[in-house]
Parts: C-alpha cells; structure tokens; sequence
DNA sequence: CTAAAACAGTTCAAGCATGAACAATATAGT
DNA sequence: ACTATATTGTTCATGCTTGAACTGTTTTAG
C-alpha cells in the first residue's frame, strides 16, 4: 500500500471492479444487437421480461425491480401498449395502481428474447464452472448489500 | 434441464447474471450520487478518469477505452473543455486527431473523484477476500473475451 | 369526520447515448 | 502522381433516463 498517493492503479479491487463494469457494458449492446431481430429494444424487453415473471405486477414495482425511476416506467409502457404486447388493467381494490398483463403477442416476443439473453449468457459464462458463476452471484449480492449502507 | 420450456428461473447462471447487471447498476447510481459534492456527473468524471491515466490519449481511443461511440465523445468535451478541466490540442503528425490533456484544475477533481471511486468499490467488496474479488474479474475478463465471437 | 400525510402514476425539461451522414486528412494501390 | 479507401472528429435526429412538480387516491391522526 501507497501512503502518500495511493494510485487506484495499483488497486486490484479496482481494477476487479472496472472488469465487472465492462463485461456489463458488452453484454448489454451485444443482447440490444441479438434483439433486433424481434424489433425490440433493450429497455423494453426488460420490461416485457420482468412482467413474464410476474404478471398483474404494479409499475411502481416493477420500477423498482427494475432500478429505474417510476417516470421511466411511465413514459416506456405506453409504446408498448401501443404495439399491443402489454394490457395495464387497474386494481379493484385501490385507484391508483394499475396492474400489468402481457398479450400472448407480448408474451411470445418475452419467450423469445429470454431465450437469447440466456443464450448469450450460458454462452459468455461456459468458460468458467458453475462454482466460478455462484461464487460472482455471490460477491455481487454482498456488494448490493453493502452498497445501501450510508459510507460518507 | 427442462427439454420443452427450460425457464431462465431455473438457470443458475442467468441470476447469477442478473445480480452482476444489479450490482452494477447500484454502485454507479451510488458513485454518482457521492460524486455531486464534486460538481461532476459521471460521464464527465468517465471521461476525467481516463485522460488521468492516459494523458494525451485521442478521442478515438477514449471512446474505445470508454466502450463508446466517438459522437458522445464529442458531445461531451467542449462542455468539460469550458468548464476549463481539460485542454484539446491538435497532434502535430496528424492533423485529424486532437490529444486531450487535464488542466490543473481537472486533475484534481480526477483525482478526488477517484479516491471516492475506490473508497467506494474497496467498501463494497470489503466482505469478498481478495482471492474472491479476483476471481471475479477473471470471471468477468472471460466473460468479455467470449462476447467478441459471433455465437448466431 | 376531517385535515394531513403518504402513495401511485403522469408530465415536463434537461442531459446522456447512439448511429448515420458529413468534412477534413491520411494511406494504399496502381 | 492520382484515385480510392480508411480514419478522425463533428453534427444531427432520435430515444432513453432522470428528478421535480403535479393530479388523484388512500391512509393516518386528531
């Protein structure tokens, strides 16, 4: 260790962490570029894909599971609505919250880019063991854990 | 393995994938927030960094090294250029390209821009043993190396 | 019961990112 | 030397993302 100025160049968690932010960034513009062909963009699909698990999901959940806004949700549904792969019914119960449905249009075009995300995944990951992915998933959970500590 | 519906949820791999993409996600929105006192938005700070290690790098290889296209590039500097933290000079071989360089003033938000960084990072993963932490970036280092093949 | 607070969703303006088309310069092939 | 090709950086239109301000609904407190 550096005490004067220590360089994060010489840090290896750094540069750990910096490998994380690229593969990111790769598999993201590679899985927009193996979408194309079902004429869907990444933030859509993402949409579609999360409501395929959990369909009659709020978009204030699904927001949330998405890490983005409520505003974000809100400006993205409606195009989707448009091209007929969503239905957003309102609660019974509570005004406010409406409640999302794929169209079995949405629910195939989901299937499908599912399918290719874990393509590409099982893809980039066959070089490492299952043991190698668990232990990532696992470093990775305890980063998000720690990340919602206060730190400063 | 399902042989008719193999369903991502079953697929170790592809939440081990998603909890990467989380941690991502977090730990850039948390780097920007801690950022602010800084007056510095993360794309700008992206850009900082890198000039930082690689002084008199060219706006082609930034936005290779920053996995970007050259167009953002050029949208962004004359704004840090203003703001007077980092100066644009013409390469005296070739006239196309312009080498970009920190000015005192942008060093040192670079600079303190990464020692939060790495309090950052060395935080998050300060329950991950360094043996843990490297492997995740051989992990992700392979993962890259994989997603340059054609697959399709 | 009513006023205040919390909550779900929307709208808007601003900033970031992309790809295509473009200008200027450099390189290669003949 | 001369044309064709490739490269560097810019500009533009488009789309995503955000946070703040707003509407309407539900819950909580007094």
């Amino acid at each position: 260790m550096n005490n004067n100025q220590p360089l994060p160049w010489d840090n290896k968690r750094f540069w750990n962490w910096i490998a994380v932010a690229r593969a990111c960034h790769v598999v993201k513009q590679r899985l927009a570029k193996e979408l194309a062909p079902l004429d869907i963009k990444l933030p859509h699909f993402d949409i579609l894909a999360n409501i395929y698990r959990s369909e009659g999901i709020s978009q204030q959940d699904l927001a949330h599971k998405l890490l983005v806004g409520r505003s974000n949700i809100s400006m993205l549904l409606p195009q989707i609505e448009k091209r007929g792969l969503i239905e957003r019914r309102p609660d019974s119960d509570d005004k406010r919250v409406l409640r999302l449905y794929l169209t079995d249009k949405g629910r195939e075009i989901a299937r499908k880019g599912l399918d290719i995300e874990v393509g590409l995944i099982e893809m980039s990951m066959s070089t490492s063991t299952p043991e190698e992915c668990d232990l990532v998933g696992d470093v990775m959970k305890r980063m998000i854990a720690n990340m919602e500590e206060p730190y400063d």
